[in-house]
DNA sequence: CTAAAGTCCGTAGCTGCTACGGAGTCAAGC
DNA sequence: GCTTGACTCCGTAGCAGCTACGGACTTTAG
């Protein structure tokens, strides 16, 4: 299977997977006599197991443990639960700090009149430091 | 005032406030006669506008859109409500994407058993395309 | 007067890609 | 056999929004 067949059956962008090479994501592939990229079911897996955590918000370098742990099948999955957690508990964090951002930008908005500059809550909100 | 007075001030980085002039955020400031730039109190509150709205999520130029609506105070503020209803339906877009994300990794997390990696259902989930 | 702290500037690095350009390769049609 | 178009190669540069580095200069405190 050549790069872009590759690319199709993942959703992942041609040049991701080059780049994900690049980065030690993926393993060198073989080549073909003219230097083409050869794949096969495993690097499909691989990147399709790549994208999927990307998809779920996981850093490359986290990915990068993750398949690590993935491979070690003598060892319990602990680890990667912590890694896991530890996600969980970043995009928490993130979803708590948007709530409060949305709650704001709707308190600027509701209270303005659209009427000219100086009454504008919105700018008035954007200048000043207090919360909503 | 001087560039380290100003970054203190707004709590942006020092190195920010000079980013923020090379891309145009910020006026080119007078200079000592050893070439420090010199701050006023327009500067500081220029800043805390944009130090305010970076962190309610407005990229930079959304903010320079902000900023020259907030400057013509002929103009209603119709604008300004329209780029702050914009960005809170991206916040509240990017909301969702948060939840169903935590949704999939909680249950992932939950379902997992801490054994071998065989059984792992993080791992599982993370192969898998299926959606919790 | 000296030493430490502050400032100057241009440039490179970070993450996670994406795009570009010019070359070589492959498959199909005529 | 030859051409056309699609594919692939590679290195490098660009995106946002900073942050860091290095070497020179200036200011300030003791």
């Amino acid at each position: 299977m050549r790069i872009s067949d590759l690319a199709k059956r993942t959703g992942c962008h041609l040049e991701t997977v080059r780049y994900y090479e690049r980065i030690g994501l993926l393993p060198e592939p073989d080549r073909s006599i003219a230097g083409y990229r050869q794949y096969g079911e495993t690097d499909v897996d691989r990147l399709h197991f790549i994208v999927r955590s990307r998809a779920l918000g996981f850093h490359l370098d986290e990915i990068k443990s993750l398949l690590t742990l993935a491979s070690e099948s003598n060892l319990s999955c602990r680890e990667v639960d912590a890694l896991a957690r530890n996600h969980l508990a970043q995009v928490e964090a993130k979803q708590r700090e948007l709530a409060a951002l949305a709650k704001e930008l709707h308190h600027m908005i509701d209270t303005c009149h659209k009427d000219t500059r100086e009454t504008c809550t919105i700018l008035r909100g954007l200048s000043s430091h207090l919360a909503a």
